[in-house]
DNA sequence: GATGAATGAGTATTCATTCAT
DNA sequence: CATGAATGAATACTCATTCAT
């Protein structure tokens, strides 16, 4: 047996990393942030509690380092329209994009729903990514002017391009506001249901990009 | 000195609980159940630890008696109507009392979401009470037969009806579907605003009247 | 209604102070002396937790009076024969009366074994009884010198003289020592037999006394 | 550095294991479960709190632990025996081993009568170990046809194959219940003596046997 | 005398984190 | 890299005792 090279360890590494933050996203998700213990989590990935330690420096570092990754994970699901400029066409193609993440990533947003939930948390954890995340909690912020960035920047911009459209009795913020509930209340429903009982999920989309396209 | 009469100590008793049950309730939304201490609770209502075991047998049933108070709170605002019948005038009132209650009840709302938002917790505290609070979890549960009752029979039975005015083509199912998901978008936004900063509350409810009526 | 004198106050006073020291023997010797509260004692004998501490300084101090009534009653099981001397006949009725008292006395008893078993609460509260009580504890320790009192010394009084009737090959510290070991074992079987349950009862005293009389 | 091995880990966790009944069985014995803290009890063993329940679920868990070594260990000092048949000449070698369990295990046996002593705490407690420990507690049950196992049964047995020998007149059932009480009697004493102040315990055993043969 | 609200010191238990091996 | 023993700060809960009324 030769040694293993650098690459094959940083390789190794990664692929306990990725192992330990699936595990402790899957606990987080169903059992709480706070009500999953280490201990669970590394008996799950097979592993000691020391060796997590030797991963992230932290219970709260992992939650971050799993928030970051699916963050970054979602954001190339929209890579191929990075100019963030939405046609009609488009729009469409966005909305089913994000319904699809909403159910490809089930565990992710329990968790963010979870965390959005504590005021304290929203604080501490989720601060770095409210410019992603707002999706679901800003509303009409925009309007604000409040940081908001990437998708959330996006979709804005269709509506603000709406108004062109429609004409000028056309106040895009309201709209925007009904669409962005639609969307929360869609997330809310799917997210939760078990996988294979997403009744009328296809229909409930087809239906909110009729109602705002 | 004679001791204070039994009606004495009830008031004390009464207020002393609703005084711990209004802290605790805040606190519970804000920071999270799990992470709010006795200490805090019994800190800011000025109270010892001690004393809050002389009013709730543990930090779970004082959940327990705050979401008791809660639900009963909100029956009280549905009363007018027992009978669960719903004329197009009425469905009206009855969404936007189910709007009013969300601004009302910012921080029951806030516990229940946290609460419902994992899977353990609901199972251990919100079971007795999912009847009341199915409004934002059951979706179209009616159609598989599960039990569901008060606010959510009420509702779903208007839609069924609505099948007679509109004709057989209209899925009474779907279209309930969609207005659930408006009204957890609805919740979901204005539970979380701040109050006072409610843009849009009055249009979003008269849309949604408009769209689901 | 004439207001009561001072007797009548007394009177009332001793009954109540009777009444709580019933109960919290029984209390005491069913669940033990630390696991059963003051709570539960003023619960049962119907009155308030405060008012317990207006007949006893302390849970401690109630402790104390019922050792101390306990005591002095079973005292008066054995006033007619003040000089402590025993003739055969009286050894057959002392024995007797001695069993009968621990049938009687159940709690009492149940509670002072209890007490017993604890270094520390032998210590505690038990010191001061340590001469009638010995009877169950001491064993030969009246060979050594200890203060030994009451019935105990009765007892081994009367061993002492047996050794005229006997000759000088009789050894009265053992034959004490088997004789007190037989008390134990009667009493430790019939203490804590459920009244109505005393199998053998008649016929062991019976033999105890043929045994050792 | 290498890792412990599983082995030395696996010697760690018994010997601090044993090192915690021990130390606590001590306290247990001496000042009673119940008044015994854990804080005590890590403290003598020179450990952390913590480390307890890393070894130990509860105190009552730990209590469990330490009767059921203690009963297996007491098993042990019968294997040679196993049929449970009693030869006179094996009668003799029972009661004696017997009498040196008490001797020998002074603080286990402290422990249960302890426990035995409260009606709370044997239902409890006490209930898997009863057919154990019933050489104490039960008395003539057998003859109520309750189940009594291990070295009662034995016991029992020889009192019962006692009466062929010795006649139609002998009832077995007093015989064995003047036994136990002399046993009881015999446990009482000698389990509270101090080590070394054992007066009269051969020749008391000596009289036993002669008299219960 | 009488009540029970109120206190606070104490106790079992949990769990993220450290560290010797 | 890897282990799990070890720690300690935190937390829910108990209960004898006090005290205003």
């Amino acid at each position: 047996m030769s040694p293993r090279t650098p690459q094959q360890y940083q390789e190794i590494r990664e692929e306990k990393k990725a192992l330990i933050m699936d595990v402790a996203l899957l606990h987080f998700a169903r059992e709480g942030y706070f009500r999953t213990t280490i201990e669970q989590i590394a008996g799950k990935a097979g592993i000691s509690k020391g060796l997590m330690y030797n991963y992230f420096d932290s219970k709260e570092s992992l939650l971050s380092a799993i928030i970051t990754r699916s963050v970054s994970e979602i954001g190339s699901y929209f890579d191929i329209n990075k100019d963030g400029f939405l046609t009609e066409d488009e729009f469409d193609f966005f909305v089913r994009r994000i319904a699809l993440i909403f159910r490809e990533k089930r565990s992710f947003w329990q968790l963010i729903f979870q965390l959005l939930m504590q005021e304290e948390v929203r604080e501490q954890f989720l601060k770095p990514f409210l410019g992603s995340v707002s999706l679901i909690r800003v509303g009409t912020e925009h309007k604000e002017g409040l940081l908001v960035s990437g998708i959330m920047k996006t979709i804005s911009d269709y509506f603000l391009r709406k108004k062109e459209r429609i004409g000028p009795a056309y106040d895009p913020f309201f709209d925007l506001n009904m669409f962005i509930i639609s969307l929360k209340g869609f997330a809310l429903t799917y997210v939760y249901s078990d996988k294979g009982d997403e009744l009328y999920y296809e229909e409930t989309i087809n239906r909110i990009i009729e109602l705002y396209k």
